[in-house]
DNA sequence: CAATTATATCTCGACGTCAAGATACTTGTG
DNA sequence: CACAAGTATCTTGACGTCGAGATATAATTG
């Protein structure tokens, strides 16, 4: 690699091949450098990795789900309601801020996962405006197994990393996150 | 919070207030530990963050997309064939390894961007099965514009962390996407 | 060189999501 | 208490994506 002396160049020579493997952002990364090498494109080094990942754990959820006759969509939503603990329930509102969907997706899930047998629709005694869902035991099953499933197949996508490489990785994007969770973004 | 003897319990208390904010996954960690304390759910502190900031990434990118009329589809495409340098042209075989989509979508797309008049297709001169995308010149700007508001906007979200910090995320991510990227995932 | 297999792209129908608007109920104000 | 504003959910139509299959061309093999 070329040294421009006096040119703000952040970013640290890295020996690939003892530290670690390129990937997609690496070449990408490379060749906005090439075409535009009047910007500074090193924010992608960080973001552009993120949706990509996202991309790829997407791909790999569907797979670990589907042996458990689960789709991503169905997942999210029968984990919110096993998560809320017993009894299982909560209104769509609370569902819709979870998974971070609208309200037109969201009438659709519940109607197929109800569907489906895997959770119920019941009026909200305290609002009738309002709609509670909860878990059936048969959702609440099938939640807990693809969890597990789920779990196994995130810690094998982890195992790259050390311990401490995971704590550090967590609080690094937790400081990203944050703003978005807490400022309503 | 309970300390448990004898039991593995590898992440570390911090003190969220001095060092940072909590967020929606400190929250979703925290009551999976309660409902299922049997669990160790502790890849979901990195990935599932992993998801919602992509997530979050995906909406803030729209918005400023928009400011220059562009979905992000349409940004993907452009500015792939734009890396690609002059005569910014590739096969839409190409563009699919780029952009992670399957066929019928890239079809699609394409038909839309040159409809808009951002790209045209033309017959690939060494092989008559294929087709050759070209980037237009207005194409060329578009693409430009928006990887500057891009670029802008993602500095502003990585202005919580350090240089270094940023430095050491990207490491970290490309640890967990190479094999991905480079195995055929 | 004919037959087979592989590759590049496109077609098409099903599906999930979104955004905007509709409906029904509740809360706040005077 | 009446009325306006707010809230919770559902309805609808447009849209983008996927996946399987279709078509055309190339490469391989015997």
């Amino acid at each position: 690699m070329v040294k421009i002396l006096g040119m703000k160049r952040l970013h640290i020579d890295r020996p690939l091949t003892l530290i670690g493997m390129e990937d997609e952002v690496d070449r990408l990364v490379a060749a906005w450098r090439r075409e535009r090498p009047d910007l500074d494109v090193e924010p992608l080094e960080v973001l552009s990795r993120v949706s990509r990942l996202a991309r790829h754990l997407d791909r790999a959820r569907r797979l670990a789900f589907s042996e458990h006759g689960l789709e991503p969509w169905e997942f999210d939503v029968l984990t919110s309601l096993r998560r809320a603990g017993a009894p299982y329930q909560l209104s769509p509102g609370q569902l819709l801020t979870q998974t971070l969907v609208t309200s037109g997706t969201m009438t659709n899930r519940i109607d197929r996962l109800a569907k489906k047998g895997l959770v119920e629709r019941l009026p909200d005694p305290s609002d009738r405006r309002g709609v509670l869902v909860r878990l059936t035991p048969e959702g609440r099953d099938r939640a807990d197994e693809a969890l597990a499933g789920l779990l196994a197949q995130e810690r094998a996508i982890l195992a790259q990393l050390s311990q401490s490489q995971r704590g550090d990785l967590a609080g690094l994007l937790r400081q990203l996150t944050a703003p978005f969770d807490n400022i309503p973004g």
